[in-house]
Parts: C-alpha cells; sequence; structure tokens
DNA sequence: TCGGGTCTAGAGCGATCACTCTAATAGAGT
DNA sequence: ACTCTATTAGAGTGATCGCTCTAGACCCGA
C-alpha cells in the first residue's frame, strides 16, 4: 500500500514537530504509524536519514501551500501578513503550543551535523522566500527589497515559532507579526509613490 | 577545581550550539571538557538536564552581556541594531556557521518535551528582550512598542540564525538586520515627533 | 599524622538506539 | 492456478544512551 508511506511520512512530521530529529526514533515513528517496523526500511531504504529528508521537503511543500491559500484569500499583501502571522499564534494556542514549524527543530539541529538534511531544510526556506518575494514584486516592490522583505518574513516567523514556544504565549508571534505588516506596508507605500 | 565545572559549561555549550541537546551525549561532553565522566554527575548530580539548564542560563546571560557590550559602544539603538546584526553575520562565516545562538537549538527541542528546559529558555528570552526593550524605552520609544520592537529583535535574530545556517550564507541575517533597523528607525522618529 | 570532606576516575548497568535479517503474506498479470 | 514482485511483520544485532557505583587521590584543619 501506498498510503503506509504516507502514514509514516505525517507521522514523522508530527513527532518532529515536537521533538525534532534527533529526539525522534524510528520506533516511536512506526508506532505513531501504525506501520510495521520493517516497512519503514523498505519504502525508505535509506532509513532514518531518507526520511527526515523526505519529511523535510514534502512539509515544506504543504507549508508552502497554506502560504499561498492565506494569501490568496486576503485583500492585500499587507493583510495576508497578519492572516498569516495572526493564524500561526492562534494555531499555537489552540494546539498547546506544539503545532509549529516542521522544518524549523531539524533545521537548526542538522545545520552543522548532516549536510544532505542541511541542504533540504535550505531548499525548502529557498522556496518559501521565493514565494513570499514574487507575491511582493507582483505588487510592485523592486526585486532586491522583496527579497529581503521575504528574507525577514521567513526568519520572523520562524523566530516568532520559537519565541511563543518558549513562552507558550501567542503574544510573541502577534507582536512581531504586526511590526512585519508594518515593513510591508512601508515597502508598499514606497513603491507607490516611486511610480507616480 | 571549580574550573572542571566551567570547563563542562563551556564545552556543553560549544556542543549544544551545533549539535543541540538531544544530539549530544554525556560522554562527548566530558571528552570534550577533559573531566573525568565521574565528575559531571559530582557537578550536576541531576544530570544532563540539571547541566543543560546551568548552560542555557549561562549562556543566556553571556549573550545578553555581549548585546549590552555593542549597545554601549554604538552611536545610537540604529547601529547598535545594525552592529548586532552584522556581528552575527561575520562571526557565523568565520567559524563555518557554528557559532550561533547557544539557546535557540535547545529551545525548540525541549519546548514541548521538557518543561524545567523550557522555562529556562524562556527566561533567558524574557531577559534579553527586558534588556532591549529598557534601551529602546530610554531613546524615548513608549513602553509598549518598545516591548514589541524588543521582541522581534530577538525573533529576527533567532530566525537569521536558522536561515544563515541553512543556507550556509551570512546574507539572511545582514538583510533581517537592515530591515529590524528601519524598524527602530522609524519608531524613534514617530517618538520625536510625538514629543515636539 | 590523622580523619573527613571534595573531587577525580572509570568500569559496569539496564535501556534504547538505528538497523539487518528472514519469513510470511498480498495482489497483479498471465 | 501459478508465479513474481511488493509489502508486511517482527525478532535479533552490536553500539551507544544516561546514569550508578565503588575506589582512589587530593586538600585542609586538628
Amino acid at each position: 500500500m501506498a498510503d503506509t508511506r504516507d502514514r509514516l511520512l505525517t507521522a514523522t512530521a508530527e513527532l518532529f514537530r515536537r521533538q525534532g530529529y534527533n529526539g525522534t526514533s524510528v520506533k516511536q515513528v512506526t508506532t505513531a504509524a501504525h506501520a510495521p517496523f520493517g516497512s519503514l526500511y523498505h519504502h525508505f531504504p535509506g532509513g532514518k536519514e531518507e526520511l527526515a529528508e523526505a519529511v523535510i521537503r514534502t512539509s515544506g511543500d504543504a507549508y508552502q501551500q497554506l502560504f499561498e491559500l492565506i494569501y490568496a484569500g486576503a485583500a492585500d499583501p499587507a493583510s495576508a501578513v497578519t492572516d498569516f502571522f495572526d493564524g500561526a499564534a492562534l494555531v499555537l494556542e489552540e494546539t498547546d503550543y506544539v503545532d509549529a514549524c516542521p522544518i524549523g527543530t531539524v533545521a537548526l539541529e542538522v545545520a552543522s551535523t548532516n549536510d544532505r538534511l542541511r541542504a533540504a531544510t535550505a531548499d525548502v526556506f529557498a522556496g518559501w522566500m521565493h514565494a513570499a518575494s514574487s507575491r511582493l514584486q507582483s505588487a510592485g516592490i523592486p526585486p532586491g527589497q522583496a527579497a529581503a522583505l521575504a528574507t525577514t518574513m521567513v526568519a520572523a516567523i520562524e523566530g516568532g515559532f520559537m519565541l511563543s514556544r518558549a513562552a507558550r504565549s501567542p503574544e510573541p508571534m502577534r507582536s512581531v507579526g504586526r511590526l512585519v505588516r508594518q515593513l510591508v506596508v512601508a515597502a508598499l507605500a514606497e513603491a507607490a509613490a516611486s511610480t507616480r
């Protein structure tokens, strides 16, 4: 069945979120996925590392789609930012500060210890930044500025997750979102002024 | 000797930086610290967890002192921000992206799995934000706005570490720093305008 | 010179780690 | 009905995990 593979991926993503890469054992994964132990090594012959890379890339894509969905539903780039940060804050609150970015914890863990996984996280971050950057450019912000703004948005989201989870409070995420919104508003105003 | 304890703390901080809490074994710690294995449990009877808490708190204090040092040497709050972010970017570059925040990785790892360590990281972050906030208030920014700005600074630093380490590039940290500086400049201008 | 703490030193403990191996089963094509 | 491949199933592997335990070394006041 192909869905054993999917169950392994989603169970691993869930576990990575709350306890990271090193804190998650393969036994835990197969138990949570209701999958036989041997199946993990059938679907991911490279073992834990291959599983982790697949989780990083698929979770990264899923998160990007969430971003695009929110962006599409928002009136303008500035309110998209608010929707995204406030939405993340709300989800954190409702899930007891567990349901955060499935990439962030792993990204820091592997950055200096596993180049394959490090590269996978870098690809995911680059994809997010590219998506955000092109939206901002479509709204009239020049490429260089849009890229810097997109980088800051991603950094702020990840930093917001860290602070909100540590403090067990949605406030850091919301505060950060308001200031990122301010940056977007300023960039849009500047762009509008220069094209006039 | 009290300095065995210190060697254990600094060696652990170094290891936590590059491989996190779960990725660091106590055997590794004692080897790196050139300390006998038994000494770890003499100085930290609570074992790995007690050691980790001590590392979180002492490293947090050390980082705060670094911030205050940079702030004291800067001409104004805005250039202090630039100095801090660009300094972090430079250190990352020079240390092969290893010498980042010793708290960040651990904070995400333990946020949902170890309440004692989670509380320690929350205390450290709160200390940093309080320090930054009071500096900003001294520069004339109202308390609520200063607190939000301080939160965003810390989130941006941590997010910048994550992106720069993943991409193995100092650029994300620098880009984020420039935009955080812009927020500080705007807040200072607003404060100056309102007191006139 | 002698006790009595502090600290060093590392062998050894059960538990758990990621992973391998063999065997049974399922399902599709002929 | 009969393969043949894909997948399930889990016992068993050596290595490593955090930690305990005992024994010796060191230092200081009496």
